[in-house]
DNA sequence: GTGATCCTTCCAATGATGGGAAGGTCAAGT
DNA sequence: ACTTGACCTTCCCATCATTGGAAGGATCAC
């Protein structure tokens, strides 16, 4: 199988393979005489798991954490619950902040007359407010993996 | 004022000072025969407004827009509640991402006993099953300006 | 005057991905 | 057999906001 056809029937572009080969989440393929990479239908497999966990936020390093204990047979199950519990806290604190944000907005959007006259609120608590609260001042830093989910 | 003072004053990071200035998102500074850039009260107050529409999850797009509707009085401030809903828009949408994430991580880890066996069906599901949703699937391309709130 | 602390510019890296160029390869149609 | 078009290869660049560092000049407190 080509490159093209496994990332068609992974849902990863090829772009992605090559570089998620280049970084080392996954192995050196077996390449034809020309140097076209060959897939088996287990590396697609592979590919699509990686998908998989991409799509539920993980990171390339998270992932390549998880392919290993999936590799692994004899893994305890309960270091893959503990990295699902502890991506589950990041997530929740991601949403705690996005939900801060979009109920600041929609109240000074409320406040905001909306017509032709200068004052709006949204501007004014820009220019002078403290728009941040104790959640997100106190936050540490911590990243989403991914920001475009499906870009 | 130095850019160093400037910074301590608005928040904002010397490098991201000089970074918004090359991009335009301020206007050049005057300069010091020495070269210094030299910062008034009124420019900290334009980034400390910087600011807070970063913490608003604004995009330094969407925040050079905003500058120029808080400089210009006269614009209708039915412009910036657009935006402002705009953004709870995105900012929803992306919240309900994350809680589909978060919601079948959880649901997936109840399900795993997490102890020494190898069974779990958190990596089984991420090996053979669909773990995307339609929402994530028909999830247009669109993603939040800033992924790390307060690097 | 000297050392510490600023400031300057430039360059690189991050993470995950897309875009594209330049060139080689393969399969099918004429 | 030859062309065509679809594929593949590597390599470089761009994104976005931000940080880091190096090399060198300026200023300041002592």
């Amino acid at each position: 199988m080509n490159i093209g056809q496994a990332a068609e029937a992974s849902g990863v572009s090829a772009k992605m393979i090559r570089y998620y080969e280049s970084i080392g989440l996954i192995p050196k393929t077996v390449r034809t005489e020309a140097g076209y990479r060959v897939y088996s239908d287990n590396d697609v497999h592979t590919l699509r798991f990686i998908r998989r966990a991409r799509d539920l936020g993980f990171s390339v390093e998270q992932i390549a954490d998880l392919v290993s204990l999936w590799r692994d047979r004899e893994r305890a199950s309960m270091d893959v619950k503990r990295m699902a519990l502890a991506h589950v806290d990041v997530l929740e604190r991601k949403i705690a902040e996005l939900q801060e944000m979009a109920g600041t907005l929609k109240h000074l959007a409320n406040n905001c007359h909306g017509d032709g006259r200068p004052d709006c609120p949204i501007i004014e608590e820009l220019a002078s407010g403290e728009t941040r609260h104790a959640s997100s001042r106190a936050a540490p830093k911590f990243g989403l993996a991914k920001e475009r989910l499906r870009p």
